[in-house]
DNA sequence: CAAAAACATGTAATTAATTACATGTAACAA
DNA sequence: TTGTTACATGTAATTAATTACATGTTTTTG
């Protein structure tokens, strides 16, 4: 494996809320999605028809106008189950694509204990990070003259401990 | 071009404050540049071996113990021209990987005209986005039932709007 | 009605990135 | 001294992702 390929999952989790085109799912990367994840549509048609060889999806065609025939794509019970599989994993604390939110932004229901796990968990991952960021900065970055003479990093270093703390909040808050 | 390419700007902004080696290389990304970027030693060895042949960087040979000899590598005065001119490109606001956070690592001087002139850019492409989220929040959930029927989806752009103003913020106290 | 914008679907070429494979040295601690 | 951890450097195989190429239809707007 080369990565965990999450694309699918998204795709996955488009679907499961309902019947989408290519064009469609490209288009939720334009707007929502694309809030936190990129994609683009190169990039899915191909995982479509790879998804439908493995069965997690199947696709049926609407005629739209004289000629245009456009493929409505649907997700199968397989799907559903690797998706809601995908759901109940750990999610890593990646700083760059943050599968968490990912996950998160599939969560329908406010009351659902799934929800409830993935963010306690997922506080506790955090807040160990935030502390750990604290030290660094009491460690690098001591005295305002060290915080001068590398500005940009105590600055760098300052901004992952205020989004790592918001993020807690905004945990916290969930 | 597949891509930008950033990790050749990380390594030359390393080098930049002083010579290294690709075992160096590759633990940064384990602390500092960790925090926002992400990079494994088999995408950094080979990316040297290329660099050197663009005359980014060089290397000397560094006799260690009996046996072992590392390579330390240089940047170039073309090199350090590389680094500056893309210092001084405005970045992307990309969700997922964070050139302006990047490029901001490399400022050492506090007082720098480029940081001053960074900030504004970013500040201006930042606000943008928060309203433009903002916007987005009214618009998909104007009550509390809207809130409920798709909690997921509303906390994810909850977030994203709780991070764009942390984000402005500490952009506003740079 | 004509033009433009949006819809719609793909492939090809290239580059980026991950995981796994592969090997060996040096320093340090028990 | 022996085992473990950290240092050190690569390659191979695979997958992910971007950019560019390619084409055509439908809808909307002026």
């Amino acid at each position: 494996m080369a990565q965990k390929n999450r694309l699918q999952y998204i795709i996955l989790g488009l679907l499961n809320i309902g019947s989408k085109t290519g064009y469609d799912l490209a288009k939720a990367f334009d707007s929502d999605i694309g809030e936190f994840w990129s994609a683009n549509h190169s990039q899915i048609y191909p995982l479509l028809k790879k998804m439908e060889q493995d069965e997690m999806i199947t696709h049926h065609e609407i005629q739209v106008g004289q000629k245009l025939v456009k493929k409505s794509y649907d997700i199968t019970d397989q799907g559903k189950k690797n998706f809601h599989e995908w759901l109940e994993e750990p999610s890593e604390a990646d700083n760059s694509h943050d599968e968490f939110i990912l996950k998160l932004y599939f969560i329908k229901d406010a009351n659902s204990e799934l929800l409830e796990e993935m963010v306690v968990s997922q506080l506790e991952l955090r807040t160990d990070k935030l502390s750990h960021l604290q030290d660094q900065l009491a460690d690098k970055f001591p005295d305002q003259a060290s915080q001068q003479a590398n500005y940009g990093h105590y600055c760098v270093l300052k901004h992952a401990i205020q989004r790592e703390s918001g993020y807690v909040d905004w945990l916290k808050g969930i």
